[in-house]
DNA sequence: GATGAATGAGCGTTCATTCAT
DNA sequence: AATGAATGAACGCTCATTCAT
């Protein structure tokens, strides 16, 4: 992207820390590393104590801006939907036609991602990864519900409703537009993750290919 | 389903266990209690040792078994697809129309489950939720790759690859069988999820209604 | 208590605190919620932390006062018993007869106590509640002989000869007058204690039962 | 005491400990070190950690024996009263004359004590230092009540009881029995503890005089 | 003088696992 | 084959304290 926006920041909900993390040097510096390492070693296996050891500060430090893992885990992936909502708002602001926005969408949510120099201290690509292989163990807990109720999932949920008033526009007579505009979202991860560790079971080898088979289900199943 | 099935077992691949569960009465406590547990706490704080007590046995007798509770997990896992993918060969043997057997196929994957007489051991509507809650767990780690090479998701692939042989047979020019196929199986465990933890983002609500959405989803897809 | 005595200031031994809390508005809310904060949760679960919290204070800022939760704790128990002593010297003035004194005495120790508006900031129920459940740790320590040379129990050990000095003209013969004086203030708060805690190891159920019962104690035992 | 009681164990509450220390060689050492080393550097701190690098065995073994360390204070001290009340139904057991026989029991919980040769693993001296020292903190506890409830102290009570019942034979008319019963176990404790460490409250220095003191208190306040 | 940020050290606990029976 | 006991290692977290402003 371009760095018109270089002052932009990405909002994030304020109860998923205790202290907002881009408020201090120390803060960014358990973002940038927290994603280098969970890309490395995973994110069962990460914890407080290795990130601390590899920013050269006291793990007890880090509890000054999450209570947990879990919540770091919660705040990336947050940022990471809040980072693909603005590019989506960007990029489908001011588009007339309905098919083309829900189109220029799709391709925003699944198209693989690039590094983005407005963001200096996170690696996009590192942390696209993660969304892809451990995001959902962000809500696949026991407490689900509850931090649904407190806002944990505001970002994600919003993308969800955009995409689906954007199909609502393209067919206001089609029945299932929330249930197509989750499986965007979610296919969208699925089909990187079968790509990069069980390519057997996808087509989505060459570039794009998870963008044009996403598009072409979505616009059949939604034709008039 | 009818009880003439009575003598069948779900084969499952047998590096995932140490000694199979279906060998004694030991084992088979260890599977019934395992998925009682399992969707009463979660994986999470799921142990060996809250299982040895639940069934009155030290936890040490349960790695005679599994090596370790990410392997019980693929092992359930792997007889859920097992269990389906026999329902779907039982229910699909024989029809001679592409679009009926596909639609069938869908159904069976993707439609609220019931108790299956035939294993009184297992719970399937619990064992069902474990595989929407928690089965991704199984797959999303750092060992994916290896684990795959040790034939731990055969059955789930040989599943996949059932769907896209019959995706095929009806449209065989249809490019992307392979991801549609995979979809299925995801959107129809994702949608699930949603149903019960965030329904706001599904129509799922009423009955069937998930798997009228994937089939008509599919069929618009593939069609000629 | 009337409020003639409105700008008597019960004197603490200057080497328990770093700086005295009674010079600042926020050594005033450090006593104050001390109080309030140990009768809640306990001393062994209270931290600076969770008192800078209530008070809407850093926990740093609370160093600058106490040097540790356990000075703050010997302060409060330090005050509680010079509270107690300017109240014996008041009752006790003037009396002539040394019966009616001691008894006079031993009334004010082991009455049960009510707010004293002299005070503001200092709630002398929940202080009373404190010294019974938790001022023995004060003492209980490893350092008690160095503490007790560094004169953190001064007021205390000078309750304690002022009663012996009544027993001692009550009857100059009697042996144990040193024994007896510490009997009283111990069997004040440990009486209190069972009656709230462990009611079925006391008789002090009913009002001013303990103050009888030490009563005729001491007087039996005193008799020439 | 003589070695005829080679046999006999002192019976604790099965729900003060996870597994009975006495069952193993590892559980005596654990009741063994633990009085020694609670007594060299006191029970605050005393830790799970410093007593397994004693023994040289691993702190999560004595989780096996004990679910904390508050647990272990409560048996020992459970075992001290266990082991007191074994001495005083011995040397009470026959005696006909009331006031001999509370006086006898008198002399049994306030005398100095002594090893007692029948429990080699535990050294009854180090044992009566820390109840002296340290056991209230084993009931002034926020939870007192709750673990008064799952019978954490019934030797203790047992013990007061059985003093209360001896004082009222010597005096069916007196009032306090209850009180007196239990001022006699708090003052037998409290008046060792100042003899050791506030030596100027307490006339007890020469041998024996916390018991002549404690017997002259109570038989006159019981005397008719 | 009061505060906010950061830290080191250590606690209590649990886990997965092994060993001996 | 199944069990019970024991262990090493690590986790998550909190505490008391210090430093810089």
């Amino acid at each position: 992207m371009d760095r018109l926006l270089q002052n932009i920041k990405i909002a994030i909900n304020d109860n998923i820390y205790v202290k907002d993390p881009e408020s201090s040097e120390l803060g960014r510096r358990i973002i940038e590393y927290s994603i280098v390492l969970i890309d490395e070693i995973g994110f069962e296996a990460f914890t407080f104590r290795k990130l601390g050891e590899r920013i050269g500060s006291n793990e007890s430090s880090i509890y000054r801006y999450f209570e947990n893992k879990h919540k770091l885990l919660v705040y990336l992936s947050s940022w990471y939907w809040g980072w693909l909502e603005y590019q989506l708002v960007f990029a489908t602001h001011g588009v007339p036609e309905p098919e083309e926005k829900l189109s220029r969408a799709i391709e925003i949510i699944s198209r693989n991602k690039v590094e983005d120099q407005n963001f200096g201290h996170i690696n996009e690509v590192l942390l696209t990864r993660i969304v892809i292989n451990e995001s959902s163990k962000s809500y696949l807990t026991k407490e689900v519900k509850q931090e649904n109720r407190d806002g944990y999932f505001v970002i994600y949920k919003r993308m969800v409703h955009r995409l689906e008033e954007m199909i609502r526009t393209c067919n206001p007579n089609y029945k299932y537009t929330t249930s197509l505009a989750s499986t965007i979202m979610e296919t969208s991860l699925h089909q990187h993750f079968l790509k990069e560790h069980l390519p057997s079971l996808t087509n989505g080898g060459e570039d794009n290919a998870t963008t044009t088979f996403i598009k072409e289900m979505v616009f059949s199943t939604i034709k008039k």
